[in-house]
RNA sequence: GCCCCUGUAGUGUAGUGGCCUAUCAUCCUGGCUUGUCGAGCCAGGGACACGGAUUCGAAUUCCGUCGGGGGCGCCA
């Protein structure tokens, strides 16, 4: 005997249940008159003397239990009677389909549903009350509380929803990459020193020796690809100590991050527009139950509904020399060789709005391991590099590129950026071998969930984020 | 780091110097109810972030502290 899962495949029956809920729920014709052991939280909780409904959720949906004083242990009956919400119950009884709810004059009678006429049961761990996050009232939580309780925000069913559906996007992503013949790795956080330029790094104390943990993997999945595994892939965190407070923001972020040999930007930029249809394509074919779930809260916020529109190919490119051209013309000030700022893109995504690749950016604005080719010159005649970003509307989902490669050429980068090539031996040692050209990138994963999801905020679809004010829980 | 906004029961809110012994919903506690399903009915409970100032009088005005939100920079 197996019983069926959230997942809708069988699974099999526990210490603490013989059926899942919405087993029951669906497959109760077939079941009536069976005895079964379910368990789940106690929703709600009605009580009517001496008979009481229990109106149970697991991971697969809802259940009634019923209770009737008569069929059962009485000190059961009145205990579960008086449980609070959200205690953790478990109910043995017999399958039996529901006396269907009155139904106004001339209305059609509902599809039949089934129950659990309870014959013994026992109180797993009783909520204490009231809840600092209402599971089901009907109140717009704010997302600190909800934050400083997300075990409990998440047992609502939107947000478990938007859960379950980040769990599915990292498995399509892992399933495209992997048929296109990359390799999970796996990088060092712990780190002696900066594997990127620029971000500021989180100090920590290794045993006797100052080390820092990682920012990205880059330079790790650059040697996994030196070292000729020619195309790796990681999800994992990166750890980054700025300051800053937006709704964009982490200081722990996982990224998916890519890496090839023998690839050049343009290449990297493929693979990466594939994988984003291959997972709405999936979510489109697998996931709408999940987005339904979503969009029923959203209405009830009067959000406007989300769509899973698998985005075509191929993604827009708009060169950097372009990109400004756009600026300029929609009244934006910016000259060649300023960064794309936040209000800059907006301009762009009016022009637009969905996924679209930002390629060859100056050489003086990508670190040192960018790769240029020095006979791509921009409209000013200011130097082109091989570094591209992915934005989707104004928000970057990824920046990416092809590498240096060449030992001398990155020695050669470091000075004309006024660094010391003795001070990145750490990344530059690594070349002086021989190495394939290779490209890659890093995209932010909740960035990604925002989009598919239309959380307002990147901490919405990360379970516990970290932020400049939040370390716990 | 800079700029702007904000803090009222467990949660979400009303409140604009006296009508506040602070509104409403949800919630919580107790009681009634042998078919509820947004259960119902009855009774009860719970808050002005903290410290100072102005004033006859402060939830309301001002200052400080500590929380929270938004924007910018930078980034994924």
């Amino acid at each position: 005997m197996s019983m069926t899962g959230r997942d809708g495949r069988d699974w099999e029956p526990t210490h603490y249940r013989t059926h899942t809920l919405g087993e029951v729920r669906d497959q109760g014709a077939q079941m009536i008159g069976h005895e079964v052991t379910v368990a789940g939280y106690a929703e709600t909780v009605r009580g009517r003397g001496a008979i009481c409904f229990l109106m149970l959720r697991d991971g697969t949906g809802y259940l009634q239990a019923f209770l009737k004083k008569d069929n059962m242990d009485e000190d059961t009956f009145d205990a579960m009677q008086g449980s609070s919400r959200e205690s953790t119950i478990q109910v043995t009884g017999i399958v039996a389909q529901k006396r269907p709810p009155k139904v106004a004059e001339g209305e059609p009678e509902p599809p039949a549903e089934y129950e659990v006429n309870v014959t013994s049961g026992q109180i797993l761990a009783l909520a204490e009350t009231p809840l600092p996050v209402g599971v089901s009232d009907d109140v717009n939580v704010g997302l600190d509380v909800r934050l400083d309780n997300r075990h409990l925000d998440l047992r609502r069913a939107h947000v478990n929803a938007m859960f379950q559906l980040r769990g599915n996007v990292l498995q399509y992503g892992r399933d495209h990459l992997i048929t296109e013949g990359f390799n999970e790795m796996n990088s060092p956080k712990i780190i002696a020193s900066a594997s990127e330029g620029g971000t500021n790094l989180f100090p920590m104390k290794y045993f006797e020796t100052d080390a820092y943990l990682s920012q990205s993997p880059q330079l790790y999945k650059q040697l996994a690809v030196l070292g000729g595994l020619e195309r790796v892939f990681e999800v994992g965190p990166a750890f980054r100590a700025e300051n800053h407070d937006t709704y964009r923001h982490l200081n722990e972020f996982i990224s998916f991050d890519i890496e090839g040999a023998w690839m050049n930007d343009e290449d990297v930029m493929c693979v990466q527009e594939r994988m984003i249809h291959h997972i709405w394509s999936q979510v489109a074919a697998n996931d709408q139950n999940l987005i339904d779930i979503i969009n029923e809260y959203r209405e009830s916020q009067g959000d406007e509904a989300i769509t899973v529109e698998v985005p075509s190919l191929p993604f827009p490119r708009i060169p950097y020399c372009d990109a400004i051209e756009i600026v300029k013309s929609g009244g934006g000030k910016i000259e060649w060789g300023d960064d794309i700022e936040s209000h800059h893109c907006d301009l762009i995504a009016a022009k637009y709005p969905g996924f679209h690749f930002l390629p060859r950016w100056p050489m003086s604005m990508k670190p040192f391991y960018i790769f240029h080719d020095e006979t791509e010159k921009g409209s000013t005649g200011g130097q082109l590099s091989r570094g591209f970003d992915l934005n989707y509307g104004r928000d970057e989902m990824t920046s990416g590129g092809q590498r240096e490669h060449r030992f001398e050429v990155l020695e050669q980068n470091l000075r004309n950026m006024d660094l010391n090539p003795a001070e990145f031996t750490f990344y530059t040692d690594g070349f002086r071998y021989g190495a394939p050209p290779h490209a890659g990138w890093g995209l932010g994963v909740a960035r990604l969930l925002m989009v598919l999801t239309g959380a307002g905020n990147v901490r919405e679809v990360v379970l516990f984020p970290r932020d400049r004010n939040r370390v716990t829980p």
